[in-house]
DNA sequence: GCGTGTGAACTGGTTCACAGCG
DNA sequence: CGCTGTGAACCAGTTCACACGC
């Protein structure tokens, strides 16, 4: 059981747990690295090589047994452990977001939504526990909140991400364009930034590049 | 004039180009690449390798002039080029993304929304025309949109993908979590897929890596 | 023969270190 | 003397190729 898998893999594996969970749900129960390749656009080499990172999975000729590769997975990246998440910033994003709570895989359940404006506490309708912001550290650490999807002003993420992290929190997805990086060096920031990546788009249209993630 | 940035060159310098953008709002003119590299969470010689791609930029023993850069940066990566957009996919997150409108740098617009259902159509209000799925290819095509946010269920994702690439689509942000392979090469295809990134999250937590993204 | 597992070869992006110029 | 520009060194991740099991 690595601790050394490099994050490009993580990121597979990531997706080949949510594709083995399709296959799954299709009633497929065994497949081949060819195959999960070419449904994932990834070459079988790398599939592969990721997969080895668990250890031996395979039945070698036939390809992998879905629900044991699933298990593998599950133990070695913790996809079996709970993992409860915030919204933090209640506009248009962020209540929208509020609703993946039913869209969520097992595991994963949004847990509290926070706002700086009393009256938008009062008006969104959700049966997600929702708070004001000054109480993110606290409520934070009660409710034993590990995600937060960060989707206020910029201006304001910088102070929300360490209210966040002295609540205690382990991973932040900041919607903002604003550069994170919080004072504990173990929570981990993943940037989803859509006008970033629109630049990347009209960067890459630019160059006449072709490869996508 | 390079086509040959590596794709995370490409992202940093997309970036770096924002951080201009703030610079320049703030009345700082000038910026040498260690203040970068701190700001952006970046080594500086990583920001000095990227910038070179675009040519000599920097005056030597004073970093470099803010709007000078963001010159080089816009013409190698085509950020003076206006770049139309549409959202295809009209629920909570589709249309919380027609408000982006507002907030998007200069260049960018977003000139339609799509959805299958009239219903939907007819409840959302914006000043973005909206049109029904079926005249995808046609708008898409008429009004010269190259890029597309695609928010519509996954089962639908890959057909709609298709209705944009006949109508000429460059550039499509996928926000589902399907696997997108357009059946024209030079379409670029970026995933942002929440549960994914959370998937990823608690897989870093389980994990205990620190360094993000 | 098909398909996994894996050491070895390769590739290209990142890091380093220093020359050169203001 | 600070900071850029850049060739060279390094290294991580990807790709390859083949041995082995079914």
């Amino acid at each position: 059981m690595q601790t050394k898998l490099p994050q490009s893999t993580i990121e597979r594996l990531c997706l080949l747990f949510q594709f083995c969970a399709k296959l799954q749900a299709e009633g497929i129960a065994r497949i081949s690295s060819t195959g999960i390749g070419s449904a994932l656009g990834i070459p079988a080499h790398t599939i592969r090589k990721d997969i080895n990172y668990l250890g031996e999975v395979g039945d070698t000729g036939s390809g992998y047994e879905v629900s044991r590769l699933m298990g593998h997975l599950s133990e070695a990246l913790g996809f079996n452990l709970p993992r409860r998440a915030c919204v933090v910033g209640l506009g248009r994003l962020g209540s929208a977001l509020l609703e993946y709570n039913r869209v969520l895989p097992p595991g994963f359940s949004i847990e509290a939504g926070f706002d700086s404006s009393i009256n938008r506490l009062e008006t969104i309708r959700t049966d997600i526990p929702l708070y004001p912001a000054y109480e993110i550290s606290d409520v934070v650490r009660r409710e034993a909140i590990e995600l937060a999807l960060l989707t206020v002003p910029a201006a304001a993420a910088a102070d929300v991400a360490e209210d966040l992290v002295k609540g205690g929190i382990r991973g932040i997805i900041n919607f903002t364009p604003a550069v994170i990086s919080p004072s504990l060096e173990e929570v981990v920031v993943r940037n989803m930034n859509v006008v970033n990546e629109l630049r990347f788009l009209s960067a890459s249209i630019a160059l006449r590049v072709s490869k996508s993630v």
